[in-house]
DNA sequence: ACACATAATAAAGTGACCTAAGAAAGTAGG
DNA sequence: CCTACTTTCTTAGGTCACTTTATTATGTGT
């Protein structure tokens, strides 16, 4: 199963993973794809359907001989939770095998909360969501819960993160895992997104990309041929870290022109209520940044030159720590994930797309792709959800695809 | 050998790779590294043995029972050639299996020549070499090629490589490959670099970490658990084209605020220009880049106070990228190879060590080391001839590199 | 000399793959 | 309908890199 040098045995992984995203699809072609024998994969796709997770569901036409039949997924056979504790939300989404949300709550953040009251509120939401759509609790494969900024894995708590410091070093996941009794699986919120979109089969001709989330701050989760990046310490994708000003204003991290201070919704909000002060945009401000800078952004689909003006500005940032992200480790398709894109994604997505093709250094052998999270708001919980089903039922696929296209 | 999910044999290589770093050591040993059990270690080491790559050297003290053998390299047994092709000149260096240089000779740049011309002149070079050395060309395991600038990895190619613009989509590789008649590996410089520094055994501390590679402009090789990432397109590890200031100069690749811009020797030396203009420097021009550069570096480790001036903006600059790098990518280990550090190496490490202790976000987790190769000027030819060893004898440890092999 | 410890090899088993050959299920021509 | 052919899927046996469990070699301490 697991060979001494981390090796995993993942075919049946692979498969799984193809037949999903890949439609009803016969052995045939799931042996093409994957580069293994016919005999293989119908060893392994005997084992998927005794799993009960995929069945056949009707012959494909003859090609002048024997008829391929057609496997399909089962969505309904396993089930999976999502939870994002993010800045002004707790949002819980249930999901079958095939992605499809099959519940979804969504409760006020935990704020100022201590760690332990907010375990507790999470751990009666989830049984009530479960309890409300009649599921059988054994179909529930587990529970992945997702926060922003840097997040340590090992130990399963948060570090420093802005907007929840005062819960550094709480054993976040263990808590809700006993709180729950479900196997939690912890991440941060843009790692989550990237393997959501993965998931979603929104990423299928790319095995290498990146994830930008933007909510208050802005992560991006780094897919290298097909396997989460998670770095020596898992403090990868702090994009909102990158500097886009050597001598520009210094972050409350330690380092200086963060593009985060630039280009993120607080960001925004301040650069508009200056704006506002002086009499060039009209705009009654709520304090809530998050709300704030949805105004901002409705403002500026609706055509107004100053709110267009911040907006802009804010994307082009942006764009700027993207180009180096992408000369850095060459990346040809970036997904725009996360609240902060809800309103005013198209807007960023031209920006920077326009600005990838302008600026990135090998723009001449193949230019990078822009896209929005084909998971709308909930990206991160709906990945936290697909993060378990991967972590359980493809523990390698992430990566095993990448052979389809070996020689 | 090969399994079709492209999973490659590797436990000798493995061995190989920690006999090779862990000077004599025995099965006992390699078992406990590997995680592999000493059965299987036991018929691993045979094979190596048999192949003539190690062999046994004596005992160690007994600790109750039968004492361990204790098993070295043979670093005579395989050789290998890298080819450095830099701006200003044509390194070539032969190494054993131990990273030993056997031969060396160092040779003009190309500058203007067409490739077909250079090709010639390698060939002719290698020969020379070989011969001088009077060495058994059979022992000879390849040849490693490596170029600055963008690559094109699938033709053997370079792509607009600023000192090299005429040389793009000349299929370089092929053509040093049948011009020697040694199977060619082909890299850019800073890659090499990297796995140079592994070969060396210089970073065995760490399974992650980022060679930065200066020599006219700013290159990273990223070594990632392990393996070397190349990116979707080879194109990985342009830090020199990471923005430094998105409001900032006009850098020719089309972006805006390069960090080469501010902090590559070229532009080093044209401060350097207009300090001496102004009367702050005391310098005579030879109008050679990399010579003046060199010049500017040992003034400024003499103590010259504008000199240094100069070169702590120039180690400042580069210090910003580095610190937006490892916020995004992690890592914990910056190897500093490339001429541009030969003279003045240790002002750049402990600039950059600052700034990183100073800005990085994860600093509390985890510092960041900062090293000077230990292949000095040599780095990028040595790397490139690790490259060819890693390639034939450890395949997996770090993780292939795709091959330019000759007919 | 003895018991005991440790190292290295041998032997047999396992899992994931392979190749090769057959069984099953269709089409096309007589 | 029968036969020939094609294509799909399964079965059977083999290989490879491991494993676990013994066995043999080579020491130390009493």
């Amino acid at each position: 199963m697991v060979d001494k040098l981390g090796r995993r045995s993942s075919s049946k992984g692979t498969a799984l993973d193809l037949i999903r995203s890949s439609g009803p699809i016969s052995r045939v072609e799931l042996a093409e794809m994957t580069g293994l024998t016919q005999a293989t994969i119908s060893t392994v796709v005997r084992g998927l359907i005794t799993d009960g997770l995929i069945s056949e569901t009707g012959r494909a036409e003859s090609t002048g001989g024997k008829p391929r039949m057609h496997l399909q997924i089962n969505p309904g056979s396993r089930l999976s939770i999502g939870v994002h504790v993010g800045a002004d939300h707790i949002t819980y989404v249930v999901t079958d095998l095939a992605g499809t949300v099959i519940g979804r709550l969504r409760a006020p953040g935990p704020a100022d909360t201590s760690p332990i009251e907010a375990v507790a509120t999470i751990a009666t939401d989830v049984d009530r969501l479960i309890s409300g759509l009649d599921i059988d609790r054994s179909r529930i494969v587990g529970l992945g819960l997702v926060t922003p900024g840097p997040i340590d894995k090992r130990s399963g708590s948060i570090q420093n993160a802005p907007t929840l410091a005062h819960w550094t070093d709480f054993p976040l996941a263990r808590a809700v895992g006993t709180a729950t009794g479900l196997p939690c699986v912890f991440d941060n919120d843009a790692t989550a997104a990237a393997i959501g979109e993965y998931w979603m089969g929104a990423t299928s001709d790319h095995l290498t990309y990146g994830s930008v989330y933007m909510g208050m701050g802005i992560g991006v989760g780094i897919v290298i041929d097909g396997s989460i990046y998670h770095g020596e310490l898992s403090n990868v994708g702090e994009l909102g870290h990158v500097s886009v000003d050597a001598r520009g204003r210094v972050c409350p991290c330690g380092n200086i022109g963060c593009v985060e201070l630039y280009a993120a919704p607080p960001a925004v909000v301040a650069a508009a209520r200056r704006a506002s002060a002086e009499g060039r945009l009209d705009l009654a401000f709520t304090g809530v940044v998050a709300r704030d800078f949805e105004a901002v952004a409705t403002l500026a689909m609706a055509g107004d030159a100053t709110a267009l003006e911040l907006v802009t500005e804010s994307a082009e940032y942006l764009a700027s720590a993207i180009v180096s992200m992408v000369n850095l480790i060459d990346l040809h398709l970036i997904v725009l994930a996360g609240s902060a894109f809800s309103v005013a994604g198209s807007l960023y997505a031209t920006t920077i797309s326009r600005m990838l093709a302008e600026r990135v250094l090998a723009r001449s052998i193949s230019g990078v792709d822009v896209r929005i999270s084909v998971n709308g708001d909930d990206a991160a919980a709906l990945g936290a959800a697909t993060m378990v089903l991967q972590e359980n039922l493809s523990p390698r696929s992430l990566r095993a695809v990448t052979l389809a296209t070996a020689p």
